[in-house]
DNA sequence: CACTTGTCCTGTCATGCCGTCAGCTTACCG
DNA sequence: CGGTAAGCTGACGGCATGACAGGACAAGTG
């Protein structure tokens, strides 16, 4: 699938090569989390890396060729995500089980990824097709997962036939996207860490039942 | 409230000097809709609107700076969202329609402040107070009302008491900032705009209530 | 009308980052 | 050991930044 890692002018990378760019990557990534992405300048991730800009320039078109890189590992760890709702129970006990579990790992998922998500969705809100198509990849796997247990019940009468799963599901992954981002803003709204989530948990079992979890 | 209109090295803005300075901003607006936040820089600002470099900096420390103001002056409009929970009902068809609104009003301003909301999501998730500041005054107004209506309702028992209002409302309203932002990008997910909109008015009233709306 | 005052804008300059290239060093292989 | 390709960097033109002094302009004053 991943054909070889190529310089910019089309070089194959050896080992030195690749690990001189993994070590770019990686101060980028520190850098992401220490300074607004607007100010994050090559220079910097260079000197950082113990390396000088040419060289930088030798792996990657700019900076938002290295971020891509980045975000694109990440959303191969984070297709894991996946396994949070496939094949899991939305009834009774099970239900509220399920999403509280879905909330936990979500949030735990983008609080240790926090600085690359920013800008992936900034990315994606611009427009960017390339942000966006990874965004998709990260969030997919839980979307269509989420759908799809939506569209069963469905199936069953036990959700109103009016409810679009796709929509529903895409709107309780962009919450949780969204709270995940600003967890610490959210504090400043005089909600604690550990009250949210459950609240959280209760607003995506409602979503995807209709109906209050029995805990 | 609002002093009077200075300059970086403190003179006051007569009406040429403020008409500059909007001007300036305008163009500033004009450019976060059409390039990424990232790569905007003064000169092209400057350029576009007839004014050199070196003017700029007389009335903004910088391009963040510059921002500050765009984003202060739209929460201003924005409070006026609040409007759109205050004081209506959530009971029968009332909440249906309460619900509705206040996704309808919700997406239609995102929609036309869609570019520097991103900016200031984007500052606010970075940890920069200021943005959170800005962030909150336009949430809040929507947020404190529907905690209330949440509140409300626990009151009179018809919501469990182990739900947190300011959770609640703050996730709900938190989701309805990210489908905005994400509106074009939700799309290729299947999903059309006029189908999302009743699937989201469905989330809200299930979170505050916690009961399917009567239609 | 000349003069003063204060606002408003720009030319210019030092500084620093960007992005590219030629060329040097290093590693590998027969 | 010599050839070849990978790996890295110094150096450079180009451009954005941000500071300053001074010119242009409008309004008020005698």
């Amino acid at each position: 699938m991943t054909g070889q890692v190529r310089t910019v002018d089309g070089r194959v990378a050896g080992r030195r090569g690749q690990a001189t760019r993994q070590k770019l990557l990686d101060c980028l990534s520190d850098m992401l989390s220490s300074s607004p992405y607007r100010d994050v300048k090559v220079i910097d991730v260079a000197r950082k890396a113990g390396t000088s800009p040419a060289t930088f320039y030798q792996y990657f078109p700019d900076v938002e060729g290295a971020v891509l890189e980045i975000a694109e590992q990440m959303a191969s760890r984070g297709a894991g995500l996946a396994g949070l709702v496939e094949g899991r129970s939305w009834a009774g006990k099970a239900g509220w089980q399920t999403a509280q579990e879905l909330v936990d790992g979500f949030l735990d998922f983008w609080r240790k990824n926090d600085a690359i998500l920013r800008v992936v969705d900034l990315g994606a809100a611009e427009g960017d097709k390339r942000f966006n198509k990874i965004r998709m990849k990260i969030l997919n796997s839980v979307n269509s997962s989420l759908a799809d247990a939506v569209a069963e019940l469905q199936s069953k009468g036990r959700v109103d036939k009016d409810v679009n799963p796709a929509a529903i599901a895409g709107a309780l992954v962009a919450m949780l996207a969204a709270v995940a981002s600003h967890q610490k803003g959210v504090s400043s709204w005089g909600v604690k860490q550990a009250e949210l989530k459950p609240n959280l948990a209760l607003l995506v079992h409602l979503g995807v039942t209709g109906k209050k979890p029995a805990k």
